[in-house]
RNA sequence: GGGCGCUUAGCUCAGCCUGGUUAGAGCACCUGCCUUACAAGCAGGGGGUCGCUGGUUCGAGUCCAGCAGCGCCCA
């Protein structure tokens, strides 16, 4: 006898167990032999890694059960399916934690030097790094472990070195003096990306420059001409006005611009204006990408601290001036009242400075962008420096073709041209940090600077032979090495064999917000580097957000930990809350002030699957199971109906999987278990699973739902692995059925049209609407639920009358009824009508009101009568008669000979309750 | 400024790609049940002019255009 289960189910005890199992069964682990020797089809997925010091939230939850779900169902497709895990060293954030550690023990990075730092980073990272990997494993992702990969691996080094120098060497990798997204706290360069733009409601002010006299004539002109920027003091001195979000960069400016066409300035170019507070002189001068219809059409020129205007100065020759420090405070450059002031308090001292000398010209409120740094949230500093980039264009041309000619799609689409969009506008990447963790920079410089670009570090200058060679101090972008991770993981640049099985992959699951950070670069990478790109299907999920919508965040306090959900409700039921709210291009919501309510969807579908196995388990017994075929003659109609139900459920579920519609697949089979086979299936076999049942029928039943349970946790498992795994095991298989030594990877089932029965699903369907009437009348009058009652049913098709006759004893029951009788009934009762025209009375003396009952019908003949003026008026149309498909005609048809079957029916029974009251 | 998306039940969202069932789900709500798998359950119920206006079509929640409101991305 089966061992008693528990009522509930308890994840706690199941889970931890079983996913130590699946481990040392050496389920989640892919040999390249699978591949290359068995020939099995590979199905690959690398996981986005998640940063090494980071812990597990939801947003982590969602993406890796993704990612888990495709990969078992894969897995039980028999695919060699494997998923590699890992971690990304994550520069600029790992740092800073361990340098806020330090800053806890009143150190700095600098009494450490930067060996010792970079220890102290390793060994926090020893300690508490990868956290996040063991997390997975509570939430039952089965990732292959024997290849956990971390971005600073030796392998993953080599990788780093070898790309980099090919890319120098191709001329796609330089270095050079522009201005980068400069973050003063975090004192390092970061790329566009990185740099996040933030709406702000800032200000705009006006600035004067004073003009010299000698250029009064021309300024008097220009205004006469329309001049917005040109302007007098009270005192008669002519000025221009420009204007800035950022007026402490002024004393930075080497020049003014406006467009060479803009004939309102044109006598002014050249002109010298006066920079206020500097002493110092600058031009006018004429530059295309200056907009005339922008403000006043003049606008100053930093270039040192703005992109637009280093282009400008570039190009008119202007001197560059850089007035802050590496912290943004003013430095040398600038003025020495002003010197060592922090940026913002200067911005204050030159607004005050101007307007004592009345050159302050007002100012407006104004939204823009800020950009902000993404680790820190410090406001960038736009800034001069020297940094390494690469050149984008001739790598983002491939990876542009490979999304045109749908090489690589996009679910949902549109992201399809976010990305072609990104790539057609695509700006040299800033790849060099200022930090210490990281790969460092491979370059090498000898005292005459000649620069070394070497995969093994060198010993002396090839060029001069110097033998004091400096490595470059910057490291790499961290998402410079996380964009070969699809194929550095697997040995890359060896030419391995798991790179050979595994490359290139096959599905990205990732947050739309890293699309460009990693997804559009390592496509770029795959093509440059493998010439394929590194998967072909990019699946981007939503975010995980609370009810108010916000994003999840340690801020806000509002996150939902989910190990904390595992551990109260357990991995399944956060799994398939997450899945069945998966629905494509939609975040997903969840309540974090009532986080039992979030995932009680969840938790009550473990359950039931739960109790639904424990019910056949408790009722099948122990003696051996036929196959369904060896039983088929005596399968009755809810068997047959069923397994028809099955066949399209698996259909449906296959489909949806590889559309990704994971919502779908959740919901469908939730519909599938719980409506079809728990609230009906179980209920209509109870009876043929006893003791007094007939032998036949209660083999047919009991092979039936071996078969239907079987495949259901078949099914279900990719979403709710733990349950069904634990359920699968102790169900009995069919006699000479070969069975999977364990759920994770049996078959996945594969849909029988034989076994497809449209005349079992409307004759069940029939059935199923006279057992819900009956209910819906008891309810409406008041009949108590321990009351026995007798119905008739009559009118309907001889094969459903013959049903409802075989049927009777589960109709009984499940209807709480102790008579069904074919011939009409008399006196006093409730009458209805059913889709199938069979009608239904309940002879309820004593208890009906007539009234009610009249009003009932009545109401049901006005719906009726509306639905069937519906369908005439489109049958009288003659336009649609001859216009529509011929299968839509006559479904219209059919229904309306349905509908006026039912009414008249009814008219009927109204009459007669009218005739009698 | 450019681009994209959203608006369907009290709440959160499916359904739209590919036009044709009586527009669905979860949660919440109301009523009755501890019916021997499950009260994390069972049974029944209420609740929607599918943002607005127009167009295409025999037919529009679904396709197109405009408008309004909200949100996101890029400059």
């Amino acid at each position: 006898m089966t061992q008693e289960l528990a009522p509930r189910l308890d994840p706690q005890s199941i889970e931890p167990a079983r996913y130590a199992r699946w481990v040392e069964g050496g389920h989640f682990h892919v040999p390249a032999s699978a591949v290359l020797e068995d020939g099995r089809e590979p199905y690959v997925i690398v996981i986005p890694p998640p940063n090494v010091t980071a812990a597990l939230h939801m947003g982590h939850g969602l993406n890796n059960t993704v990612q888990d779900v495709l990969i078992r169902w894969r897995r039980m497709q028999g695919r060699a399916a494997l998923w590699v895990p890992g971690t990304d060293h994550a520069g600029i954030a790992t740092q800073n934690v361990v340098e806020r550690q330090l800053a806890a023990e009143g150190k700095h990075r600098d009494d450490l030097g930067r060996e010792k730092f970079v220890e102290r980073v390793w060994s926090f990272v020893g300690e508490t790094g990868g956290t996040i990997l063991k997390q997975l494993e509570a939430i039952g992702a089965s990732c292959d472990w024997e290849r956990t990969r971390f971005t600073l691996d030796d392998d993953l080094r080599t990788a780093v070195r070898e790309v980099f120098v090919r890319l120098y060497e191709k001329g796609l990798i330089y270095r050079g003096e522009y201005i980068i997204n400069w973050c003063p706290r975090c004192l390092t360069a970061l790329s566009n990306e990185e740099a996040e733009g933030a709406e702000t409601e800032g200000r705009l002010w006006h600035l004067r420059y004073p003009l010299p006299e000698s250029a009064a004539d021309a300024a008097r002109a220009a205004s006469a001409a329309g001049a917005e920027a040109v302007g007098q003091t009270e005192h008669g001195r002519w000025y221009v006005t420009v204007s800035t979000t950022r007026p402490e960069t002024m004393l930075g400016d080497t020049g003014v611009a406006v467009h060479p066409k803009d004939e309102r300035y044109a006598g002014l170019v050249g002109v010298e204006v006066e920079l206020p507070l500097t002493g110092r002189s600058i031009p006018i001068v004429a530059d295309d990408v200056v907009d005339p219809d922008f403000g006043s059409g003049m606008v100053k020129v930093t270039p040192a601290h703005d992109p637009n205007d280093f282009e400008i100065g570039q190009r008119a020759g202007l001197e560059i001036i850089d007035v802050m420090t590496p912290d943004a405070h003013m430095g040398e450059a600038a003025p020495e009242a002003f010197r060592g002031m922090e940026r913002f308090a200067a911005r204050k001292a030159v607004l005050k400075a101007l307007e004592e000398e009345g050159l302050l010209g007002g100012e407006d409120t104004h939204t823009h962008s800020v950009p902000h740094c993404y680790r820190c949230d410090t406001v960038v500093e736009p800034r001069l420096s020297e940094q390494w980039f690469v050149k984008m264009k001739p790598l983002a041309e491939p990876a542009l073709k490979a999304s045109h000619d749908g090489t690589v799609t996009f679910m949902p689409r549109h992201w399809q041209r976010v990305y072609e969009h990104w790539m057609e506008n695509i700006r040299d990447w800033c790849i060099s940090r200022q930090l210490w963790w990281g790969h460092r920079i491979p370059v090498w410089y000898c005292p005459a600077e000649h620069v070394v670009v070497a995969r093994e570090d060198p010993t002396e200058c090839p060029e001069c032979g110097s033998t004091e060679l400096r490595q470059d101090p910057d490291v790499l972008d961290t998402w410079f090495s996380s964009q070969l991770w699809p194929f550095s993981v697997f040995g890359w640049p060896k030419q391995t064999e798991d790179l050979k099985a595994f490359y290139p992959g096959h599905t990205m699951v990732t947050a739309p917000e890293i699309l460009f950070f990693w997804v559009s670069r390592m496509i770029m990478m795959g093509l440059e580097f493998q010439g394929e790109v590194p998967f072909t299907q990019v699946y981007l999920h939503g975010t995980v957000r609370d009810m108010k919508g916000r994003k999840m965040s340690k801020s806000l306090g509002n996150g939902i930990d989910p190990l904390a959900v595992v551990e109260a409700w357990g991995a399944d039921a956060m799994r398939y809350t997450i899945i069945s709210q998966c629905a494509i291009g939609t975040d997903i919501n969840l309540d974090h002030e009532n986080v039992e309510a979030a995932f009680a969807s969840g938790r009550n579908f473990a359950n039931k699957i739960w109790n639904a196995g424990r019910f056949a388990l408790m009722s099948l017994g122990d003696a051996p199971v036929k196959p369904v075929r060896e039983v088929a003659d005596d399968l009755q109609l809810e068997d047959v109906w069923i397994i028809s139900k099955l066949q399209k459920a698996t259909a449906q579920a296959t489909q949806d999987l590889e559309r990704f519609r994971l919502h779908e697949v959740a919901e469908g089979l939730y519909h599938f278990f719980w409506g079809d086979v728990c609230d009906w299936y179980l209920e209509l076999v109870k009876n043929r699973l006893g003791p007094d049942a007939d032998p036949a029928s209660r083999e047919a039943a009991r092979s039936t739902l071996v078969t239907v349970l079987d495949r259901s946790m078949r099914l279900l498992h990719p979403i709710v692995p733990f349950v069904t795994a634990e359920l699968w095991e102790r169900l009995p298989a069919a006699e000479g059925t070969e069975r999977a030594e364990d759920l994770i990877v049996a078959a996945w089932p594969v849909t029988d049209e034989a076994f497809v029965s449209e005349e079992a699903e409307g004759l069940m369907g029939g059935l199923q609407q006279l057992i819900v009437e009956v209910r819906r009348l008891r309810k409406e009058y008041g009949v108590p639920e321990g009351k026995r009652i007798g119905v008739h049913v009559t009118g309907g098709s001889e094969a459903f009358m013959s049903v409802v006759g075989e049927k009777a004893a589960a109709f009984e029951q499940l209807a709480r009824v102790d008579r069904i009788e074919t011939s009409p009934g008399s006196g006093v009762g409730a009458h209805a009508v059913i889709g199938n025209g069979a009608e239904l009375f309940v002879p309820l003396e004593g208890v009906i009101d007539v009234e009610r009952e009249r009003s009932r019908l009545t109401d049901e003949i006005t719906r009726l009568g509306q639905l069937l003026a519906g369908t005439k008026k489109k049958l009288e149309n003659e336009k649609f008669v001859s216009r529509a498909p011929a299968d839509v005609v006559q479904k219209e048809r059919d229904r309306t000979l349905q509908l006026e079957e039912q009414g008249s029916k009814l008219r009927e029974k109204l009459a007669a309750l009218e005739a009698e009251a």
